[in-house]
DNA sequence: GTTTTTGTTGATTGACGAGTCAATAAACTT
DNA sequence: AAGTTTATTGACTCGTCAATCAACAAAAAC
């Protein structure tokens, strides 16, 4: 009964499912078939559609870095004046999407995995290259010269608040995350209201 | 040839060996066979002085954690005054001890490792305790009643410039990171001169 | 209506690795 | 000197898992 045009669809699933699982595990320790059962198909599926365990994880990454990308677009989209586009990106970085326990557990995994893989690497570069610059833009004016210190401070904080979610007990609490660094921004930039 | 007294040097050797594959591989995915040959030894032994490997995991864990609070207690011991306190604190955080490539990609294995057993999890929090504690007791007064905000801040900010050297390319640069940090700890002391 | 393409899986292969065991040897004890 | 404890390893077991294969099924193309 296959019905045909299933590539994309099998592969969505397979992508989220190999997030489900690493963000389940907390750990890269996770079998192809694990992840296909969540899929709902046999590992040999998987395996001829990514044709390997590495390539799932790669798009796995990719998925995750995709959706951060889309709601920090979408939050700038909507944010006039630097300041304000500076708040979105905060919000954007700890909005309920990429907040969740999962998410938040496979981004340190790819983090650990961008150790070891190049193609891993690359795409974490470019996901904080984006960040960087994005925080740099918006914080030349209103930061002066200490536009890069604060831009490069930002990004280590997200990352380091980011961490902390992913490693505590209770639930995440991107609330109090995002308040710790607004609270930074606001204190970089008073006197500097240009 | 026996010579007795073995044990203490032989685990010793393995907790460094352990670090330094794990550090070299950028992944828990370490052979005990790779370590014990790292530490000289055979595997077998390796795992008659430690049981398994997750306890050599942990050894290697707790090892780092005590290196790093021996160093800021030295570095408080020196240190008069609050403020002072907190820049030595920082100063320790990226010693060149704590720094080198090895340890910070132990450290960032460690992370994940906490994700999943519970030991690691716990030392991670008394590491995670003390630091808290210490950035607050020294903040209150110059703070105010921002002490908690500003401690949690800076926690987090250390871990997450900890994580980026580790993920970078280059050298680890611990001089721009502990600039980092200062930075804002100055900024967001002013105003507060008690 | 036969051939090709796409979807799908159970079974198998092949490698690798954690942990165990039996054996050997040198030191300490009594 | 006999017995015990500590050190040490090569060989082996047992499980797991990524990746491959052979085979089957249905739709599409010709």
């Amino acid at each position: 009964m296959p019905k045909l045009g299933m590539e994309p669809i099998r592969k969505a699933a397979l992508v989220k499912a190999t997030i489900t699982e690493i963000g389940r595990a907390g750990s890269l320790d996770v079998t192809v078939s694990q992840i296909a059962k969540r899929a709902g198909m046999s590992s040999a599926l998987a395996h001829h559609y990514f044709g390997s365990k590495e390539e799932m994880f790669l798009a796995a990454m990719r998925h995750v870095l995709t959706l951060y990308g889309a709601e920090v677009r979408g939050a700038l989209a909507v944010a006039e004046g630097p300041e304000a586009r500076l708040r979105a990106i905060l919000r954007a970085s700890f909005s309920a999407g990429n907040f969740r326990r999962e998410t938040v557990g496979a981004w340190l995994n790819f983090w650990v995995l961008a150790q070891t893989v190049p193609e891993a690497k690359r795409l974490l570069a470019i996901y904080q290259g984006r960040l960087q610059s994005n925080l740099l833009a918006n914080l030349r004016g209103l930061a002066g010269d200490r536009a890069a210190m604060v831009a490069t401070g930002l990004g280590a904080l997200i990352d380091g608040l980011y961490l902390r979610e992913g490693l505590k007990s209770g639930p995440p609490d991107a609330a109090s995350a995002v308040a710790v660094a607004l609270d930074y921004l606001s204190q970089q930039l008073e006197g500097f209201t240009a």
